[in-house]
RNA sequence: AGUCCCGUAGCUCAGCUGGUUAGAGCGCUACACUGAUAAUGUAGAGGUCCGCAGUUCAAGUCUGCGCGGGACUACCA
């Protein structure tokens, strides 16, 4: 037999499963990684499969210019992770990579390089040189990326990545823009944004948060006394006033250079408000105000005290030093809606609607926390009060200048417009005058003083806040309304969200919570940058602004051109080189949309005058947020791939959850303004990757953990298991390389040692799945047992993977290689790997094996995609089972229905659970498992139970060593019992008593519980309500047998007797030799083929033992003779239990 | 400030539509196995389920209010 292996082995040897010597997970990668290289075999993943089964992914595009980061790693996983087992479905995945290019990280990042700012770009440098500039900077990195892309295992076609500056995609862009300006969805309109004076330019609040911007300064702060207006709407609260005296509201505020523009007042319409009765600290006038309730003491502090009676207030004499106050009728902010009031500081009118203008209006925002809980509001000096002003049609104070344009009273250099009586031409902000010329008294001040005089100001103080400054002028920000163009999506608002809950969001939440609110309170897009390197809007002008045009592509630009030059605008034509026909890239690289080559082009108006464009470039969002159509050079080209469903809607997308209001928003605001759909179906939101501290990782901190490192060192396979493993994708990881190693270790260590165990027992017996496939119903119990559950986690696996939940199927895949196959199915079987010939069984024990890994490698692909390919191809190289030669040309298993066995499982798990409560109570008893004990005991409380045990009854006695299972059917006297009441099943029908039923069913004695047992239920009264219970309602368990050890979990009870016999000793002992003989002959350097001789010198009692198993010795150690005497040939010392010492030698036969 | 996520053992995480003794892995301690061996197995210790209130017969689970960590959006009189 031996001979005749060996012979085997030998004719075998061009076909043997390789074998490793430890595991090495980089190296593995390493490898494969090459193999796909030679073998391209990513793109054989997209050629094998059906064209017309496409499932379309969109590659959101990263910025090259920064580096990658650890998050990228985890963000592309999931991405990598949905497109392989998609393909392993048999769906074709194109994945089109991309690179997002514009936008001001970039040129910030250039700036900071040439040492320049956005001043000098026009003067210093050359607008064509800056964009030259940020276009080499954009893609420095891009090999490092690349480089990433490839280690981490992440298939994205890199080879034609779509990228946003190139004259293809930006012409796309145009003609989505083209398209919504043909919709009426296009309008250029006022916002209030962040406006540096001083620097002449808008800021973005990007810019505004950078470190620094926000500093304490202390600015004259005044509480101003609005006048209101006695009519029907304000009747009921001048009825709590003195006949014949006015009624103020106070309203707070830090940049009383506002006030002369305040045209509303809001409340917060459920904020409760009282009317105080005092006396103005100033002129000590009688006052009767409006204020918040809270705020009042807030307010009336200081010099002033409260009164209890109204009519204490005539007792104060003018000029004293004590102010009395008395808080009057309440009334809610909802009350005072509507109110008019007299404007305050009456410069100028507003020129729309004016009569609109200075009334009281409801808004979210206003809050107890500071001032008086009524808000000054200037629509054009913040972005809260423009919003809430244009809500409830109140204008802002806009006044025409020489040209008839609207503006606000103070001009872009930060100075109040002639309007402004005595303060015309001062600037708002003293920090805005050159050195040593500005006034002693600020317009705050000055206007302050006005105030006070006027009994209009009801308390003036210094007041310290925090206030965002410009980054390069150093001096403080104002908020101002400037131009923007608009996409006017609120227009299609109510169709986003329709179209929204279509969108399978994972997790769901962030779908109806984030994206749904933020949806629910949409506000137009402001498309307008006033920066340089980007996409160029796309709009000419006439200089009046009465007509425009809106260029949807180059072939449209061109022939504008040439009517412009026809017109005489223009000298000559810069497109004229340019083809429309022609869709070749030397043709397109012809033209250059970039501002600094379009900026020069002036077109002609249909009234025949000059069009310049405008000068505004295209917020970056809008750039990644065209690219499902952009990417495809769409309608230019590929048209059949949006218009015919080929490759839009997409099925599939996944970034970070700050994408929610980023790349998700725009991908779907794009598709619903403009294609009516939505841009994608499913999408995954992935949370932060943060330190193992959970503190946010971040170059500064030194946290930071880099990518490249992470996967030399431990592995793509490994990286990625735990990561997606660890953690839901949606929750954040806190990433620590210890759980890595742990993975490494658990996870992939333990399916590298099972397959060096299948590999070195199929070498040894040539099994390479040369044989037909035995019958899963012909295979012992213990295959069918594995087979059934690997089938079962097919099924389960798919469905984790289908319903885009990686982390479930990943910790179903461990928990099946670790739990069920190493340590239950290996374990139990490796006698049949190495005892014996090539039977049936073994055979059967390697297709099982060999099914199990190769099903496993197959499964695992998707998240472990080098290791798995090793594994799969090492198993198939020899098989040729599959007619793939890489996992990932693979097909997902189907699960085999007939193969599950329920029943099976179950069994096995009774077995797996008596076995682990039959040694735990070893255990306690310190009795190894060496020594065989007689019995062990279980009562059968169902049939099933019964049936279930027997099947595996000799597995768990082999399992415990122990020699047999006896099943107690008729407890009653042998076993204590215990009841309990089923709270699931009685909880609905009593609740009520369910304290008192759950205290009389603990009290219950043998006695009850056989009554309940023979009546099959109980019914009795309880609280005076007959109660009637069936047996389902109760649960009835043993857990204690008199006299034995005893056992209980779960339901199932074990009873052992651990008493031993001295036959039992004698065999144990005999055990206890087997161990060590087998130890020397390892420690002689003898072949586990070699036969030997044994001489024993020893005691009686060991003698007698030896005697009494001497068949049972030699067959397991391959002894011909055993003999008691004196020793020859090596000696060995054995120390077994307390009888003493051992000397046993060896000799090879 | 608003919206959302998270808070369970020393660490990383499970815990389904509420059901009575809250689980796993790692780590720790002890032991076993010794023909998968720089592997493997078993057992043990370890928890005011962030806090408070509410709904309920019953709350780790549902609701509200807080606290702590994080993200995004907005920026405040």
């Amino acid at each position: 037999m031996l001979n005749l292996r060996l012979v085997k082995k030998a004719i075998i040897m061009s076909a043997t499963y390789p074998e490793y010597e430890g595991l090495n997970l980089p190296n593995v990668a390493e490898r494969v990684m090459k193999k796909w290289e030679n073998e391209k075999v990513f793109q054989a993943s997209i050629d094998s499969r059906d064209e017309n089964k496409p499932f379309v992914f969109f590659e959101g595009p990263p910025s090259a210019n920064g580096l990658p980061g650890i998050h990228h790693v985890m963000a592309r996983s999931i991405k990598d992770i949905f497109c392989r087992y998609k393909t392993l479905k048999g769906f074709q995945v194109k994945r089109k990579a991309g690179w997002d290019t514009h936008g001001l990280p970039v040129e910030l990042g250039v700036e900071k390089e040439l040492g320049i700012t956005k001043e000098d770009i026009g003067t210093k440098i050359s607008v064509e040189d800056y964009n030259k500039a940020c276009k080499e900077a954009v893609m420095r990195y891009t090999d490092v990326w690349n480089n990433l892309t490839k280690k981490m295992g992440y298939w994205v076609d890199m080879e034609n990545p779509y990228i946003t500056y190139e004259s293809k995609y930006m012409e796309s862009v145009w003609w989505l823009l083209g398209q919504l300006n043909d919709k009426g969805l296009i309008y250029k309109g006022y916002t209030i944004q962040p406006y540096s004076p001083k620097a002449g330019t808008g800021l973005s609040t990007h810019e505004l948060n950078q470190p620094g911007c926000y500093r304490d300064v202390k600015d004259t702060s005044c509480v101003a006394q609005f006048k209101a207006i006695k009519n029907a709407e304000s009747q009921s609260l001048f009825e709590k006033v003195p006949a014949g005296e006015n009624l103020h509201l106070l309203a707070w505020t830090t940049t009383p250079w506002t006030l002369p523009s305040n045209t509303a007042l809001t409340v917060g319409k459920k904020i409760e408000y009282v009317i105080v009765h005092s006396y103005n600290q100033y002129t000590f006038k009688p006052i009767h105000v409006l204020c918040a309730k809270p705020l009042v003491n807030k307010q009336f502090s200081k010099n002033y005290f409260q009164i209890e009676n109204q009519d204490e207030l005539s007792n104060y004499e003018k000029g004293g030093k004590k102010i009395p106050f008395f808080i009057g009728a309440e009334f809610t902010g909802a009350d005072l809606v509507g109110i008019r009031y007299e404007q305050l500081l009456p410069y100028a009118q507003p020129m729309e609607n004016p009569e609109n203008a200075f009334q009281v209006i409801p808004g979210d925002f206003v809050t107890t926390e500071d001032g008086t809980g009524i808000v000054h509001t200037a629509p054009t000096f913040g972005a809260d009060d423009a919003m809430v002003s244009k809500q409830a049609g109140v204008p802002g104070l806009l006044v025409e200048d020489e040209r008839g344009n609207p503006v606000p009273l103070v001009d872009l250099q930060g100075r109040f417009r002639p309007e402004m009586g005595e303060f015309a031409g001062m600037y708002v902000k003293n920090e805005y005058y050159d050195d040593g010329e500005a006034p002693e008294k600020s317009v705050d001040v000055l206007i302050s003083i006005k105030l006070k005089e006027e009994n209009k100001a009801f308390k003036v103080e210094k007041y310290e806040h925090s206030y965002p400054h410009c980054w390069r002028t150093d001096k403080p920000v104002l908020y101002y309304p400037l131009d923007s163009w608009f996409v006017k999506v609120t227009d299609k608002k109510d169709r986003m969200m329709e179209l929204n809950k279509t969108i399978n969001w994972q997790p769901e939440s962030t779908g109806t919570g984030r994206f749904g609110k933020w949806l629910e309170n949409l506000n137009d897009w402001n498309l307008s940058r006033s920066r340089y390197w980007g996409i160029p809007i796309p709009i000419w002008r006439t200089e009046e602004g009465d007509e425009q045009i809106c260029i949807s592509s180059i072939k449209q630009l061109k022939e504008e051109c040439e009517k412009a030059v026809t017109a005489g605008v223009m000298d000559n034509n810069p497109l004229s080189d340019f083809d429309p026909s022609d869709m070749s890239k030397a043709n397109y690289d012809k033209v250059d949309l970039h501002k600094n080559y379009v900026d020069k082009i002036t077109l002609v108006s249909e009234g025949g005058k000059p069009m310049k464009r405008e000068a505004d470039l295209i917020d970056v969002w809008f750039d990644s947020g065209s690219m499902p159509y952009a990417q495809w050079h769409y309608p230019f080209e590929n048209k059949e791939m949006i218009d015919d469903h080929k490759a839009y809607p997409g099925d599939f997308i996944a970034e970070g959850v700050d994408q929610t209001r980023g790349w998700f928003y725009t991908l779907h605001a794009i598709g619903t303004t403009v294609f009516d759909s939505v841009a994608y179906k499913n999408v995954i939101s992935n949370g932060l990757v943060l330190d193992k501290n959970g503190q946010k990782m971040s170059k500064r901190l030194g946290n930071a953990v880099d990518p490249f490192e992470t996967l030399d060192q431990y592995g793509p396979d490994a990286t990625r298991w735990y990561m997606i493993t660890n953690a839901a994708p949606w929750d954040n990881l806190k990433f620590d390389t210890e759980g890595i190693k742990e993975t490494q270790r658990k996870f992939f260590g333990t399916l590298y040692n099972t397959y060096s165990f299948f590999s070195l027992y199929a070498n040894i017996d040539g099994f390479a799945y040369q044989e037909d496939r035995i019958e899963t119903s012909e295979r012992p119990e213990i295959d069918r047992w594995i087979i059934s559950k690997l089938n079962s986690l097919v099924k389960e696996v798919d469905n984790a993977f289908e319903t885009f939940e990686p982390t479930k199927a990943g910790r179903l895949i461990q928990s099946f290689v670790n739990d069920q196959l190493s340590n239950w199915y290996v374990r139990l079987c490796r006698r049949r790997f190495w005892k014996g010939d090539y039977t049936q069984d073994k055979i059967s024990a390697y297709q099982t094996l060999f099914e199990c890994l190769e099903t496993i490698a197959i499964l695992s692909s998707p998240i472990a995609p080098f290791y798995s390919d090793e594994l799969f191809s090492d198993l198939n190289k020899v098989a040729k089972r599959h007619n793939a030669t890489s996992v990932h040309l693979a097909h997902f298993p189907t699960a085999v229905e007939a193969d599950i066995d329920t029943e099976l499982e179950a069994q096995m798990e009774i077995a797996q659970q008596v076995s682990s409560m039959a040694l735990s109570l070893r255990k306690k008893e310190k009795i190894r498992v060496r020594q065989p004990l007689q019995k062990i005991m279980a009562p059968i409380l169902d049939p099933s139970f019964k049936s279930r045990i027997k099947h595996v009854q000799d597995l768990i006695l082999s399992e415990i060593n122990v020699k047999e299972l006896e099943l107690l059917e008729d407890t009653t006297g042998v076993l204590t019992k215990k009841i309990k009441p089923n709270f699931k099943t009685i909880g609905p029908k009593y609740g009520k008593h369910m304290k008192s039923i759950a205290g009389m069913v603990n009290s219950w004695g043998d006695k009850e519980i056989a009554s309940v047992e023979n009546n099959r239920g109980w019914s009795g009264e309880i609280n005076g309500e007959t109660i009637e219970l069936d047996f389902n309602d109760f649960e009835i368990e043993t857990d204690d047998i008199p006299g034995w050890l005893v056992t209980s979990e779960n339901g199932i009870t074990v009873a052992m007797d651990i008493t031993i016999t001295p036959a039992l000793k004698q065999e144990g002992i005999a055990r206890e030799l087997v161990n060590r003989i087998q130890n020397f002959r390892k420690e002689a350097g003898f072949e586990v083929t070699d036969k030997i001789n044994i001489t024993v010198e020893t005691s009686a009692d060991i003698q007698a033992a030896i005697e009494a198993n001497k068949s049972y010795i030699a067959d397991e150690v391959l002894a011909d003779a055993i003999n008691v005497g004196s020793i020859e040939g090596t000696e060995f010392l054995a120390d077994i239990e307390e009888e003493g010492d051992t000397k046993v030698g060896l000799r090879k036969v």
